[in-house]
DNA sequence: TCAATAAACTAACAAGTGTTAGTTTGTGAT
DNA sequence: ATCACAAACTAACACTTGTTAGTTTATTGA
């Protein structure tokens, strides 16, 4: 595995930081601070501030889109489906606990990318609410109201980074079969 | 009903700005203009930014509290106590959509009663665990990891605020037995 | 009519903000 | 030994931050 570039070492602390006080609480000198060098040094690997926010969240955003992607063309029925968008959830939230957590408390601090993130994102809940609607149609899923649904696992899903951390658990098997269980088990005929 | 003093309309502003950009991105100017007034004349109704943040936390929190002990001591089973949960959460994210914004996003940002507010958030999860907990044990609800319902459960709840705005329905009954539905039935036995 | 009060104003402060410019230091390859 | 370069440094900038002090204005009850 290619070793952490300086550039990848301070965005990797700055979510760390982000996901603890947020972005804009956030100053450069406590970066800094953190790296254990000074404000202006980060210049030389970065940007802006503003840049290491984009990096953060775009690049976990594409993850989501490309797993949506994989999950729509796999040959599974509606509940498969769901257990898959369940297991990506859980993969990119282990493996990327801290950027997940800037993505979902600062997305709206995103500049010029605002716009291409809420469209990754609203095209990824599009998508995610025709899996549903489909395994009703299809009679996989119970006539629960598809939004309401949506919603609520996606809330979940959406937590993990809050969850995560507190747990001894790492095992992302066991983590997805428990709330595949707890999540569709209700609306499963 | 008595009229809204100054003092609460800058806080009721004041959570509603909070909520799209966070505590630390909102400054008193941008309140001030928000109200329509200079920002030096905001402190003749208020302390300091940080009380009008500790306004609008404390006084949920401390409703949420409120809420559980009446819950716990209602004479109902476990799947009953659980309704009440879902309809306290439903009514206050009705009622103060933006304190509760406030509340999710920006409680860290608590000086003085971060203290106090992370115990009553401990304690009402306590409380939360414990009734699952004795609903497994009465048998009333299937047995589920306790702790991955908690938290499936409350993240749905927790994440209302996002989601209310959005949909027409106001009903506050209607959205709780939808709820009740896809977060209960699941785990009914 | 006058006094009291609520609520706005202007002006200013000290500290903190992101960022730039220019310079120095250490390391590894030629 | 020297060159190139990554990566740190100091110093400073223009601007924004929360907040205070002192003053003015409008409303209201005696």
């Amino acid at each position: 595995m290619p070793k952490e570039t300086r550039k990848q070492e301070i965005i990797r602390v700055a979510a760390k930081l982000f996901k603890s006080k947020g972005y804009s609480a956030v100053t450069m000198r406590d970066l800094a601070k953190a790296m254990d060098i000074k404000a202006a040094s980060l210049y030389n690997h970065i940007s802006s501030k503003q840049a290491i926010l984009q990096d953060i969240i775009i690049a976990i955003a594409e993850d989501f889109t490309t797993g949506m992607q994989n999950i729509m063309n796999s040959d599974t029925n509606s509940i498969g489906k769901l257990e898959q968008i369940i297991s990506l959830h859980v993969k990119i939230a282990t493996e990327n606990t801290d950027g997940l957590a800037a993505l979902n408390l600062d997305w709206m601090h995103l500049e010029n990318k605002l716009d291409y993130y809420l469209k990754l994102r609203n095209d990824y809940e599009a998508n995610y609410l025709k899996i549903i609607e489909d395994g009703i149609a299809n009679n996989d899923i119970r006539p629960v109201k598809p939004d309401v649904f949506m919603f609520s696992m996606l809330s979940t899903l959406r937590s993990l980074y809050l969850w995560l951390p507190k747990k001894e658990i790492v095992n992302q098997q066991v983590l997805t079969e428990s709330l595949s269980q707890i999540l569709i088990k209700g609306i499963n005929k």
